[in-house]
DNA sequence: GGTCTTTTCTGGACTCGGTACATCAATAGA
DNA sequence: TCTATTGATGTACCGAGTCCAGAAAAGACC
């Protein structure tokens, strides 16, 4: 029988969203430490090798929801206004990302007290996402302006730092917290606007009464 | 016998030490991943329970040097002038902090091409380093001033990652790098100027040719 | 109908990091 | 000499992640 999709081979089943249902499910009764990946597969009614096939790593199954809204930051600079100076649109697109997330849908990674502090296992997830996001940004910031590349690294992490800082207070204040859109801004804001600062060559005034211990504004190398 | 230490209980041995510079050998031999902890402990002549004795963690051995050096950052701060503002306080104690590292002496962590990049395993480890020294930053920062209260944790991170970037840029950067404290000092810079202009009260002039997306210099909550 | 090929899924065995626990060894102090 | 403390060892165990060989389910082509 000619199956929905016009690929070869067996069809895929349902198991991706079982498998991430029957996650929720035992995360919920045991924690995400206390639930094994064996156990994830088993009620999900599917080999353990299976679960492997569909996530390389256990703690994936804590940023699914994550994962869908970070996929949209190449699509907010894709259309980001091309007059914009680059550390303004990285801003927006931020915004816009944040947007994604209504103030009832805490995901799963910053909720579970199960894994949140001292987990190292959450913090390596974490970073992962960020190193991803952060290869995007500089990319875009570089190619906007040439003069960025050689901070456009640092910046692209440190924006994404604090994006993500405000992003786990967001997550810990109660069910009474702004929408997330409201943290990122305050805490991405002057990251962006030092670094615009430092770009556009216009000496940041009010900022070093004391001389600097070295060059504070020169390129590296 | 009195032993030199006086404590009670067996003294310990100089297992840390031997274990330290067995795993330096094997990760020379066959690299980081593919050195395990009952080969190095085997080496050091020492039993596998011993190396989680002294090292809770396999990736503590990638970051001996740099415990070492990060341990300072507390008393940096502890004299650091108290008529400088947060931020430029911060940036000093990071740019000292830096000076402990010579051009030559680059880091296991940082160099072992074996655990760059991909690794998860050594990401979780510079996350944990960061934490650490995150969450000394933004104490500090508000022990000084109190309205960085809700920025502080965001700034700390910001101004960590800028700093953690530049180290791994310096790290990657051929012999002739120059000293890490101008390569960090760069990428510092910007964001210690971006907060202090932000808690200065300030309008950032040069930055918003276009209106902000939302509010954008409003604390949190 | 048959064979291919391609893909999903399964089973089993394995490695390695990390933990738990009981026990021994060596020291200081009483 | 007895005891408390701390370093070190042995053994057993758990769970994540990898590897590989092969079965199950489909399409494609004859």
């Amino acid at each position: 029988m000619n199956h929905a999709s016009g690929r070869a081979g067996r069809p895929e089943g349902s198991s991706r969203a079982i498998l991430e249902e029957a996650a929720a499910e035992l995360f919920l009764e045991q924690g995400y430490t206390g639930s094994t990946i064996a156990q994830i597969s088993r009620r999900a009614g599917v080999s353990r090798n299976t679960f492997f096939h569909y996530f390389s790593v256990k703690s994936d199954l804590l940023w699914v929801a994550v994962d869908r809204v970070l996929a949209g930051l190449p699509a907010a600079f894709a259309d980001a206004d091309p007059a914009l100076p680059p550390t303004d649109a990285v801003h927006r697109a931020l915004l816009r990302v944040a947007d994604g997330f209504g103030s009832a849908d805490v995901p799963w990674a910053l909720t579970h007290s199960d894994v949140m502090g001292t987990s190292a296992e959450l913090q390596a997830s974490a970073v992962a996402r960020i190193t991803a996001q952060a290869a995007v940004v500089a990319r875009f910031v570089q190619a906007r302006d040439a003069r960025t590349a050689a901070l456009a690294e640092p910046f692209a992490w440190a924006v994404l730092a604090a994006g993500a800082t405000a992003a786990a207070i967001w997550a810990r204040s109660g069910v009474q917290r702004a929408p997330l859109a409201r943290y990122v801004d305050a805490a991405v804001a002057p990251v962006c606007a030092g670094f615009a600062q430092h770009w556009s060559d216009a000496p940041v005034t009010a900022s070093h009464p004391h001389p600097p211990v070295s060059g504070s504004r020169d390129p590296v190398r």
